[in-house]
DNA sequence: ACCTGAACACCGTTCAAGT
DNA sequence: ACCTGAACACCGTTCAAGT
């Protein structure tokens, strides 16, 4: 499963996010042509000029310089390879001011995030194994256990409470993300329409009703509204 | 753009769900060997046994009985099939008796939609776009947003508490399957394991003091707890 | 220790031809 | 009208060898 003469297992990040160099000694053997901090930075370059879809271990290659195979000497694989991407965009998200204010201040934690995420929306599946942003963005999620707590849940509460929030920030962004990719495939005339186009207002009187306006209503951004909405249901009333 | 000699476009697909064969005559040329339905019920199966990865046109062509080519006859792309599929999938919904009291009934209808896609959450990949579990589906749809404007929201704003939920429940979905996925692949110890491991309780005292207790907290079922909250702050207050 | 070329075992989709 | 074989332009990853 390993593999040969290459190390295995994940190496540990620095916390300032400086991607450090194995401990073993360097003195000996032949000396790297390329490194992982490259690896990264081609990485990077890559995903924001072409996105995720083209970040492929050949078109990394060819951007490094260098062929597919010497970049499994410095990762894992591909998924490593995402992991380490993603703790680059995590160290890259502005920590701004936050409202003293527990409920404010969560709703502020999640828009920050929700804002890194919107623009970046491949780092939505990339991320939602692990729940959190990377380890340098924990500070947003310790930022809203810990306001969910001072506005008085239990630990363990406030962490169901900064997970609910978790669960709708990451659906927002893969909905409205897959719509917008939608949306810009025109040849398609996107089966929804198609389907609201013909609803029977016997079967779905509602619905049928809305038609005309439900796109113009579902591209909305309610993300903030839907938010606070959620912060409301799950902190104890004021 | 089109397939040459094969009839592109939608095909609509009637209420009862049966696809409809084409409105050219069928008397003239090759009779077909292979349906549409015989396509879409070897994916069912393969999608059932083996999952949605090993859906390929490969696949499902030896599935068939057939050649990758023969597929494209019938189904305009791999896209095309995954929503014919979906609309397969909805149609095997549970209709259940659902509460009268507009806020139970909101949720329950989220419950039931929820139940379907835990178990297949690749589906939630292909609906995101169409925010619709398919036509056959949209009862659900219309089920909320009739509950949420009986329980005193205006038009506008029940679809928006419908997308709210959608919302959420995507993300729920999401986020607990990829995590699914992570704990099948045995090898690797989670980053975020690691990441818990060694946090600093200076700059992370919340999450460092909760670390040990972080997996089997965030490993419970919240979706209900999670739901209901969202649906008190988006109901007017009673 | 680090890098390479060739290869394995795949993909979705198109083209041109056959029945 | 429907189906086929061969091919195009890709993937991630492994193996064995070179420096």
């Amino acid at each position: 499963m390993s593999i040969p003469g290459g190390r295995s297992g994940r190496r540990r990040v620095a916390d300032d996010g400086v991607v450090p160099p194995p401990p073993q000694r360097r003195a000996t053997g032949r000396p790297p042509r390329i490194s992982r901090a490259d690896i990264v930075a081609a990485a990077h370059r890559i995903v924001d000029a072409e996105g995720v879809a083209r970040l492929t271990m050949r078109r990394l290659a060819a951007e490094v310089g260098s062929t597919p195979m010497a970049l499994y000497h410095h990762v894992r694989d591909r998924d490593e390879l995402l992991v380490l991407l993603l703790e680059d965009y995590a160290r890259r998200i502005p920590r701004p001011e936050l409202p003293e204010q527990p409920r404010e201040r969560i709703v502020a934690a999640a828009l920050v995030l929700h804002d890194v995420l919107a623009e970046r929306p491949w780092l939505v599946t990339a991320l939602a194994t692990d729940d959190l942003m990377g380890a340098t963005a924990l500070w947003i999620v310790e930022v809203m256990v810990d306001a969910a707590m001072a506005a008085g849940l239990s630990a363990e509460r406030a962490v169901h409470a900064y997970r609910a929030i978790w669960y709708y920030t990451v659906g927002e962004i893969t909905v409205r993300s897959a719509a917008g990719r939608q949306r810009a495939s025109r040849d398609r005339p996107s089966y929804r329409d198609e389907v609201f186009a013909s609803l029977d207002p016997a079967e779905l009187p509602r619905l049928a009703a809305l038609a005309d306006r439900w796109t113009a209503l579902t591209t909305v951004d309610t993300y903030a509204a839907g938010l606070r909405a959620l912060v409301d249901g799950l902190l104890p009333g004021s």
